[in-house]
DNA sequence: GTATCGATTTAGACAATGTCAAGATCGGAG
DNA sequence: CTCCGATCTTGACATTGTCTAAATCGATAC
């Protein structure tokens, strides 16, 4: 349980109604909720959200590096709460997307190549979670 | 230069005019086009090709394995005329994506991820290339 | 309490991506 | 030539995402 006033001041972020459901779904919510999934689940707490305010909101909380936007999905970008650095699984039977640790993998040969300048870098894995 | 009618023939999909011109664009063609650079590129030698017969080929050509599709691109879908397992490159600045040959990195510690049946993977890299 | 003013939100327009169905077109067999 | 199945085109439609204008909010000043 986050205390998404508090998150939305520190980061110099006007707290309204609106922009803590929108901190709250995202931080407190369980996933990697695309913008649809945050504006259904906002509007739970505050049922006149609209649409272009969940987008402010949460490009807004990406600028200020409060939550990660990753492009793994088909179809619509995905919010991460997990703003460390880490890889993903993506399910394939069911879209649910997985963050594997970072110090889990390691990924050899970056340093020979020549070309590029890599800033960042992750490993994405498709397959089927092990029913346990 | 790749015989487009071969291929198609080789893969049971009649050859016409406009499956011709997809495939050439997409495999002749340098990089990762969208279904929208292909469309562009397409009607260049069959300006009448249309945008539906445009994404039914792609996702034939999908399905009958003679490219691949990527989703590393925000707001589109990217096909990829090599169908070999690589990773990839993409240049913040420019967009463009590069294709990292797949002996080059070697992710170590995928073996210990017990929860997960991993079919497929990539290490996706961004960053600038180096100008030379 | 009321007027004011800037910040925020809303509703809807808009563009782009992608899918689909209905009708037009094509091309080979008879 | 006619018929018929395969293919293509057109335009409708849903979804994602951005943008603008007008409404709303809230704090301060009077
Ligand atoms: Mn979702
Ligand atoms: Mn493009
Ligand atoms: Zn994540
Ligand atoms: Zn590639």
């Amino acid at each position: 349980m986050t205390d998404a006033i508090l998150i939305l001041r520190q980061c110099g972020i006007q707290p309204t109604p609106q922009r803590i459901a929108v901190v709250e779904c995202v931080l407190n919510g369980n996933g990697h909720p695309t913008a649809d999934d945050v504006l259904i689940s906002a509007r739970k707490t505050c049922p006149t959200v609209s649409r272009a305010t969940v987008y402010n909101t949460l490009n807004l909380l990406v600028e200020k590096g409060l939550i990660g936007m990753q492009t793994i999905r088909e179809g619509a970008v995905v919010f991460d709460p997990n703003v460390e650095k880490h890889h993903h699984f993506i399910d394939d039977d069911t879209g649910d997307i997985y963050d594997i640790p970072w110090d889990q993998l390691d990924v050899k040969g970056k340093d020979k190549l020549k070309d590029f300048e890599i800033l960042e870098f992750q490993v994405i894995m498709r397959g089927r979670r092990k029913k346990r």
